[in-house]
DNA sequence: GAGGTGACGACCC
DNA sequence: TGGGTCGCCACCT
């Protein structure tokens, strides 16, 4: 919105893939940067979703998870537990990590592209 | 202005 | 097949 002014293109790309997430779905750092044009840049898309805390405090970041599905940032999120929120959309979560999780993920490119 | 860090990913041994 | 190491790109100190 008015205060995503200050983000760089970057962020706001990723910032609008992350908000493309279906509910009960869930995608990857790597897809997301993938779905920007920089496959390599994994490790920005998820200091983006700690600078999203910030930014954009309603995006779902509890919806993107690392490559194998763990929650990799769940010892970031404040308040209700990243998995309380994956649960609440119908995810199951155990030992921190997505139960089944390539049939929850969400593939922007696809979406994209589709 | 330079160095270190980080919610990752892929390659090498 | 599994574990360990290096690389990437942007923000913070």
């Amino acid at each position: 919105m008015d205060q995503q002014k200050d983000i760089s293109p970057l962020y706001l790309a990723i910032y609008d893939v992350v908000g493309l997430i279906p509910i009960g779905r869930v995608t990857s750092y790597g897809a997301i940067a993938k779905a920007i044009g920089s496959p390599r840049s994994a490790r920005v898309v998820g200091y983006a979703m700690n600078y999203s805390h910030k930014y954009c405090p309603e995006l779902p970041a509890h919806r993107v998870v690392n490559r194998v599905g763990l929650l990799s940032g769940k010892n970031h999120f404040q308040g209700d537990s990243m998995q309380t929120l994956l649960e609440a959309e119908g995810i199951k979560v155990l030992e921190n990590q997505i139960v089944d999780f390539e049939s929850v993920f969400w593939d922007p490119m696809t979406e994209l592209a589709d």
